[in-house]
DNA sequence: TCAACCCATGGTATCGGTAACAGTGATATC
DNA sequence: GATATCACTGTTACCGATACCATGGGTTGA
């Protein structure tokens, strides 16, 4: 009476031993439907509500999946989110969400704190962490799961690209395009690895063009704001006359960038050429377009799903998975 | 040793009882501290992870607060949640997140799901639910949040702020600027009870204001994106040219709806306004910038978790609190 | 010297489900 | 008619932490 309704209540009520309650409400194992239904139905009159805590403890499974992002407002980030919210939620297991804000040691807290709910999958954004986040997660002996990235010495299975690769076509475009002297406008060396491997791909790609180097733009802390990209951009006033594009390290930076040339009166793309990153919705809706990189944010957060369910299911045991799922250069009418 | 290591076993490596180890990681209660430095050393060369579900079960305190959000590909949700996640954060709560993609019936199936895991607070936004959340949230017996608006029954607390109350300033200001004849742009009827209170108060304040009747311009189901809300002002054609403003349910809309009457050579703000609803970055970002309404959604995350400390402290008991953020028209160029 | 008190620690029962195994009655098989 | 099989239900013992109470040794004060 002084607590909340459990099983042995339901069970009283009905006549019957708990452990029929239990058989009963979770409907995968034998009990006559007429008893079913008598339990369901004095559940619902009683008001019970399943204790999922006292499962998940006896049953030593947590029915969590840890899942760390970077950042949650962001468009492809959500995406993802919502793609394995989808996957996961139809093998009954629930996300648990914590954001890094793009700072491996609050990754490593935030690690520490999910491992503590005994999660049955662990998901990381990137390639890149600490020592003890390595060790935590390998520790805790369930599925790992790195995202968004290409790692050379990966802890799992991996679901992404490759960053530094997608930004070749891009190069290649612009080369073809006749532009020459590049910049690259992203965040300051060591927040965003991602955001450093685009640029490592950009580098690279025009050295082997035979292109100039490439300009680096410091846009601030990531993750970098439409504002800090137009900022940015402000910011290097004359400069942009000696540049034939700024390649952003995702859209709302492109964005930005692109709004500030239009506060200046450089004209996009006839004076410079400008380019993001991750095909967001304003890549395409906004005027004029941005080139920009297509990666599928939703596929991996359905693909690990997928993965994870054979996994669960006791195939592919052992083997460590790597799914390159590419991206693909979408181009608009800003280059 | 067939599981994992347990405060059993750092006990028994480090000489103590289980019980001495339990107030030893928790540091809340009274022990020496050089066992207490013993103890955490020892669980640390163990590699112990402590079990919060063991500890949820027992204590009977989850150590969650369940939250609703009709989506999280929202940056103004977005940022609700990190207010939530900083404060309760604090309070050593972990969040678990449920998206209801504006449908109150998932939101049903989804609180249903949070309430198993027995959480100590449940967020949810808005304030239309239906009859058997209302009974389950109830039935809980935890505090409840409504957030996002005022509504007129509330469950429990809320943390809000109207928004029909929202639109009149901005009405206003387009009534002042000689704007007449108004559309709103928003979602289908049905899906989105907030943005069917914003046209509410938009038909409300055009009415007393004289204006001629307001058009309604259906974009589709929510949430709105840019492309819809380009695509409806598209399929506006020449009626646009009856219209003086566009007064969007959003920003992204808005901003779909701008870049639509750039692309159709529709001149805003000569031939037409436009406005929003949240002061997304785009809205400054821009060009035109874009007239909007400021509410702020990361205090609302705040908020609620500074009122949630109070409860919990026992202050506060028993009578449910209101607070209304209120919001404020942020004018742009596109007005 | 002894009671009163505090600090630090230990022992035991228990939170609400379920795994594992043990019945029980009905029907099928030889 | 005895046995095997099946469908269904019950009994018992936990999962890993901690609430609650007990206890031992040291200090204080009269």
């Amino acid at each position: 009476m002084s607590g909340r309704t459990t099983m042995r209540d339901v069970a009283k009520a009905a006549g019957v031993s708990p452990m029929t309650v239990s058989r009963a409400l979770r409907g995968d194992t034998m009990v006559n439907q007429k008893t079913r239904d008598l339990v369901r139905n004095t559940a619902a009159r009683l008001g019970y509500v399943y204790d999922t805590t006292a499962q998940a403890f006896r049953s030593q499974r947590s029915g969590f999946v840890a899942v760390t992002l970077p950042s949650i407002n962001n468009a492809n980030f959500a995406d993802t989110f919502r793609g394995l919210s989808e996957t996961f939620g139809d093998l009954g297991l629930q996300l648990l969400l914590g954001s890094t804000n793009y700072d491996v040691e609050a990754e490593e807290h935030l690690v520490r704190q999910l491992l503590q709910r005994r999660p049955e999958a662990v998901i990381l954004t990137g390639g890149y962490h600490t020592d003890a986040t390595q060790q935590l997660v390998r520790a805790a002996n369930v599925p790992i799961f790195e995202i968004w990235d290409l790692p050379d010495n990966p802890l799992g299975h991996v679901v992404g690209f490759s960053n530094a690769d997608a930004m070749k076509p891009l190069v290649q475009h612009l080369a073809k395009t006749g532009r020459r002297k590049l910049a690259f406008v992203g965040a300051s060396e060591g927040t965003d690895h991602r955001g450093a491997e685009r640029r490592r791909g950009v580098v690279d790609a025009a050295q082997s063009m035979g292109l100039p180097d490439v300009q680096f733009v410091d846009a601030g802390q990531a993750p970098v704001s439409m504002t800090q990209g137009a900022d940015a951009v402000r910011a290097l006033g004359s400069t942009l006359n000696d540049l034939d594009a700024l390649v952003c390290v995702s859209d709302p930076v492109a964005y930005g960038a692109l709004s500030a040339c239009q506060r200046m009166g450089i004209r996009v793309p006839n004076d410079l050429a400008i380019t993001g990153f991750g095909a967001f919705e304003i890549a395409s809706v906004c005027v004029p377009s941005i080139t920009t990189v297509r990666v599928n944010a939703h596929a991996v957060g359905v693909r690990v799903g997928e993965l994870a369910l054979r996994i669960f299911d006791g195939q592919d045991t052992g083997r460590s998975m790597t799914e390159d799922l590419g991206s693909s250069l979408q181009v608009g009418e800003t280059s």
